[in-house]
RNA sequence: GGAGGGAUGCCAGAGUGGUCUAAUGGAACGGUUUGCUAAACCGUGGGGACCAAAAGUCCCGCGUGGGUUCAAAUCCCACUCCCUCCA
């Protein structure tokens, strides 16, 4: 969510948004809407004073001249009832559409339509030569030492169902905790998030109304968030926070799950594209300052990339084209580790700031130096995701004689 | 599963249809005073409309959402959460 104000000053820089982001939005019928919301306020308002006004007379009088003054007052009210009727039409589509509003692109996002559009900014590792190194995929590697069971898999869960086992649980586990170690020590708390959430963090988070047929619903009207981000985000809202708690940083495992509507074609086979699974992430409120976003923006980033390479993964970093951003994304990097199987690289991190876009929406505050209260930025990216991760991790360390070594780091969690 | 009681501002807590413009106390923040600290005194508190802005005026906010009424913290309905008791 923007400010109206913000959007009724920037007119073109929000149409443009739209455009670049692929987002349909009639900015100039919102615009006009919001004239018409403001118009019947002020006068909805002042109705409202009159009347309070000629209410408080009726206490002075009785008898005939009474009856003849409620008479008066319930013609007044019936207009005031009509008025707020006409203005709950108006908001209804207001909000609706307010919820589409995108937010603006930092100046260093390129066009493009959509991840292929993505443009590489730098790369860390040397590409290992697949054949000699064994030339075997990560399932090969996996299914051969009993690592992994799809069968069975989709057999009990469905379609992208999946088992892992003996040392993919145990690599799972210690992954989780080296991250989650790694990132409390630079000052991250970490926790475990909940999955359900209540829609008003999807909302807020800017995943709803957008990307709803990608998450699943319970009976409950509850929903199955597929980040930890939904309900880490969740954790502040409607709060006010001291401008000494600022930076907030979390580092928050859970399970997560996704339905994949729309992906049905892509990555079949194996644990690249599951429905369900787990990851740990980066998230952060800081105050409300563009160069604060941008320089917690490239820690996150540099965080990731630092895993990336204590896990000695082959990766390499792009900065996301506008087609391939979310509505509330200023600026997105992916972070791609090399797939020797693949011969190319592919998304395991996303690391993103947002402004104010979903603080405004959750009501996120806090109280800056002149004890005036602003909307705080928000930024996430992920830590680690498994199974995918472990695509990458077990191509690129597999050894000729069918093994596999395991990073240094991830010794002492195994 | 059943029966009651409750939710008021940062916290405690009064208010059961019309001067509630939500009393009072405490905390916080800002200011005055002060050599410094404490105390004392004054002020502030969330959202919105009008306004270039400030000032100011007004509207909304008593768990959430509806309703009754000229008028709702107060009455009615639904929901959420908390507490007590019974099984």
């Amino acid at each position: 969510m923007l400010d109206i104000k913000f959007i009724r000053e920037n007119k073109d820089l929000i149409k443009d948004a739209a455009k670049r982001k692929k987002v349909v939005l009639d900015v100039d019928r919102l615009l006009s809407l919001d004239i018409k919301r403001r118009s019947l306020i002020s006068e909805i308002d002042a109705l409202r004073y009159e009347h309070k006004i000629s209410s408080e007379k009726i206490i002075t009088l009785s008898g005939e001249k009474r009856e003849k003054f409620t008479e008066q007052l319930r013609d007044e009210k019936n207009n005031l009832v009509h008025k707020e009727y006409d203005l709950r039409a108006v908001e209804t589509e207001y909000n609706e559409l307010m919820l589409l509003v995108p937010n603006f692109l930092d100046p260093t996002v390129p066009d493009g339509e959509s991840d292929a559009d993505n443009k590489e900014i730098r790369a860390w590792g040397e590409i290992p030569d697949f054949k000699k190194i064994g030339g075997r995929t990560y399932l090969e590697i996996m299914e051969d030492l009993d690592m992994v069971d799809l069968e069975r898999g989709v057999k009990v869960s469905g379609f992208r169902g999946y088992f892992l086992k003996n040392e993919a649980a145990k690599l799972s586990l210690a992954l989780w905790q080296f991250c989650l170690d790694f990132l409390a020590k630079k000052g991250f708390v970490p926790m475990i998030a909940p999955s359900i959430v209540k829609k008003d963090n999807l909302i807020g988070t800017g995943w709803f109304p957008q990307a709803e047929e990608d998450v699943y619903k319970t009976q409950d009207e509850t929903y199955l968030a597929g980040t930890a981000e939904v309900a880490v985000m969740g954790y502040h809202k409607d709060e006010i926070l001291s401008k000494n708690d600022l930076p907030k940083k979390y580092v928050a495992f859970s399970p997560c799950f996704r339905r994949e509507a729309g992906s049905y074609g892509k990555d079949q086979k194996g644990l690249f594209r599951v429905h369900e699974f787990f990851k740990i992430e980066q998230i952060i409120l800081c105050r409300a300052d563009h160069q604060e976003s941008v320089r917690f923006h490239e820690e996150l980033t540099a965080n990731s990339e630092e895993i990336m390479q204590l896990l000695k993964i082959p990766y390499r970093v792009v900065i996301n084209c506008a087609g391939d951003l979310g509505l509330g994304q200023v600026k997105k990097y992916d972070i791609e580790a090399w797939i020797p199987s693949e011969g190319k690289y592919r998304e395991t991190h996303s690391s993103s700031y947002f402004h104010d876009f979903q603080t405004r929406r959750l009501n996120i505050r806090y109280k800056d130096e002149e004890e005036k209260i602003k909307f705080a930025h928000s930024l996430n990216n992920t830590a680690i995701a498994t199974p995918r991760v472990l695509e990458a991790l077990l191509e690129n360390h597999q050894k000729p004689e069918g093994k596999f070594e395991i990073p240094e780091v991830l010794k002492k969690y195994m």
